[in-house]
DNA sequence: AAAATATTTAAACATTTGATTAAAACATCC
DNA sequence: GGATGTTTTAATCAAATGTTTAAATATTTT
């Protein structure tokens, strides 16, 4: 039952074909993806990929639950948490989100790509808008501006952390001195942010 | 050569198949899109669609063309209007816009996706970037603002008023009562984006 | 009305695509 | 070293899909 002998340098079948499908999922969503396309990524025969993943569906679930965690995972604790204010939690989420979306700049097109397809599916399970009324940061932000919905809020400073990322292939071509520039400014935004996003809490 | 005799009510098929095409394309997007799912949903014969536009190819170019101005259509003239002020720029995109995207509010989603699994096509032929950097609006913004890049503000002022509508799916329920909420949202946020932006405009 | 032209239809075609199969290659265990 | 179980391969399948064809129907022109 023991894998492989040699435990360095030596990547499974199946880890190969759930990178390559990472990989070409990612750049091209699941309905523009041929199962061949990540056969020959990962190097492999097309047969081992249902082989070890039963179907292309199965495959894709698995790769969008990862994504689906990555996004949502680093932001979620951050607006739990008690112990921290309404300001700093502004601060985390443009340090932390930049910082996370920079290495993965195709996160936010891909999960709003597809859960538009699908809508259904584990998307609705998920309840963002639940999760959300029932944080600390909605809570902070109630009391903060009881005046002003706290969805506003959250699609203020969500917006101007993840929507660079989404307008990028339009405005940068994919050249590594215009990557350069543009992490640049993400880095940057890391500082403004917070400060923009006090200015409107405190507007009007 | 006429069309028709009869003015009214009458929609030629090449018209029910263009709309049938920017229906479920902008559903669906192009891969996950079927000629068969245009036929039904135009209510016509299959080969129709190959008899008047050749190919789903040309088809959805015609679509995405549409769609593209329309996007971008609304917010060009503003920026470069030399006769209005900074503040006045953005209270017109916010407003504009956001009347736009609330009837349409796919556009964005669309858009994004397309030129993402395209990347190279008619987008890249845009230069967004050149257009941009020779605008009215970024000459002001260079005035206002010499310590900050203009790319930064455009993405601020977009996020705010684009980014909503991207994740709406996440937020809302499809149903009808959520809708009536978050259109209310939008429509406040045309007050509250110009107001905002000042804060931006004068941060620090 | 006949001829010419344009539109529509049902059927079929050629590829593509996700999935399966049966056998070969490989590894492991006794 | 042979039996046993696992992994890989090449070939194939059936369904889906974009497109074409040829005949039928409608419309326009002469």
């Amino acid at each position: 039952m023991a894998k492989k002998i040699k435990p360095e340098e030596q990547i499974s079948t199946e880890e190969k074909i759930k990178e390559a499908a990472r990989t070409v999922f990612m750049k091209k969503g699941f309905s523009a993806t041929r199962t061949r396309d990540i056969a020959d990524e990962a190097g492999i025969n097309l047969a081992l990929l249902n082989y070890y993943f039963r179907s292309k569906e199965k495959l894709f679930e698995l790769v969008m639950m990862e994504k689906f965690q990555a996004f949502f995972g680093v932001i979620f604790p951050i607006l739990n948490d008690p112990s921290t204010t309404l300001e700093r939690k502004v601060e985390l989420i443009a340090d932390q989100y930049i910082t996370l979306l920079t290495e993965n700049p195709d996160l936010p097109i891909f999960i709003l790509s597809e859960i538009r397809t699908n809508a259904d599916r584990m998307v609705a399970s998920v309840r963002l808008d639940k999760i959300l009324a029932e944080s600390q940061f909605v809570k902070q932000l109630h009391e903060r501006r009881p005046d002003m919905h706290s969805v506003q809020l959250i699609m203020s400073i969500l917006g101007l952390v993840v929507f660079p990322f989404l307008m990028r292939p339009l405005l940068m071509q994919t050249g590594n001195a215009d990557t350069k520039i543009f992490n640049a400014m993400m880095n940057e935004r890391k500082q403004w942010i917070p400060k923009w996003f006090d200015s409107i809490l405190n507007a009007k």
